[in-house]
DNA sequence: CGTTTGCTTGAATTCTGTCAAAGCAGGTGG
DNA sequence: CCACCTGCTTTGACAGAATTCAAGCAAACG
């Protein structure tokens, strides 16, 4: 049930067998159905997730009622909405599920004792925050500096088993475009 | 001469006069001229710098030769390309001063040795990369989901001090638009 | 088998980019 | 003190690209 958790952790960070079984009663397993809310816009978010299995995604939901993508997260990798899950303050994303999926989710609680108590934690965690702190500086690179067409190409080279898991138009809305657009996008491609 | 630096630490860590001595220890001062790079596309980030006074900018440059800016800091920010700093690949970014400036930077060593050392210190770079990444995420949100004209004054409103520090042609770059573009929406703006 | 969901296409509209030129400080040197 | 750069902003005309609105179609779902 926490395989591709510690695998991730294990890759970040030593872990000692002891030290795993610490960490584990701090973690819990929550299972989600595809188009069920893990968070909704205004709720607090009580838990980061980590992605066992399935496709999970976050966005806003603009005046005009249009949704944005965020992001999205196959197994192993973390989604919540963090500065609400800090802070204590309402949240400004929705989180769903775009399939059947298993998490292993932290408490906010659990979340600081077990930063308090793990270096190990502490080090996988503070590797997490890093990598995906760069991640986004690129993705602010790519939407302000390449064209639609040169994003979705980027984003199907970067992310090749997410492209086939989940529909154009919520690609299109992660790339910042419309559905009509990606679609006519695609269509040039091939031609 | 480390009087922002260690302001900005105090409020996110505790830090004790004898562990700020200990940290001053791995720090140094750096003055850079307006015009000057801190760093160029192709070398590898050797710092990461925190502003005492002046401005800085990060920014790419595309096959267009067009520039496109990642990232302003003033007084009491960071600024680097983490990515290059942290695996010693090539930087993809630029910084150079858009003012005089005056910077605390920290090398690659001194940065992995203290923050073995410094509980201090882990906490206070800890919150330091939270924060930085959840002004990210809302970043890609604006992009995403705003107008430039939103953009834009949500920019304004959000930093009120840069705004008036900084060439017109550069906050229309950071938003992603030309600069004939930004002179258009403020135009309709005062209208 | 009817309904929903997602993808595609077309035509009209709106917005941004491009190119070129002009205006406007601020700074420099004669 | 003035003429002359230089960097920055503004404006106009035009081309190009994305959005909007509407419709059609195929696959998946219950």
């Amino acid at each position: 049930m926490y395989e591709r958790y510690f695998e991730s952790f294990r890759k970040k960070a030593h872990l000692s067998d002891e030290e795993q079984e610490i960490v584990k009663g701090y973690l819990s397993v929550k299972k989600i159905r595809k188009r069920q809310y893990l968070l909704q816009e205004g709720d607090v978010d009580k838990v980061i997730a980590f992605v066992e299995k399935g496709t999970l995604r976050s966005y806003s939901v603009d005046e005009d009622g249009n949704e944005h993508i965020v992001q999205f997260a196959i197994e192993g990798w973390f989604i919540s909405d963090l500065y609400s899950f800090l802070t204590g303050e309402p949240a400004t994303y929705n989180i769903d599920a775009l399939e059947d999926s298993e998490l292993v989710v932290i408490s906010r609680s659990a979340y600081d004792e077990l930063l308090l108590k793990s270096t190990s934690y502490q080090t996988y965690i503070f590797h997490q925050i890093t990598s995906a702190y760069i991640a986004l500086q690129k993705r602010i690179t790519s939407s302000n500096s390449l064209s639609p067409e040169q994003r979705y190409k980027s984003f199907i080279a970067t992310y090749p088993e997410i492209v086939q898991r989940i529909p154009q138009h919520m690609i299109a809305s992660y790339l910042g475009v419309k559905p009509e657009t990606l679609s006519r996008i695609r269509r040039r491609m091939v031609l």
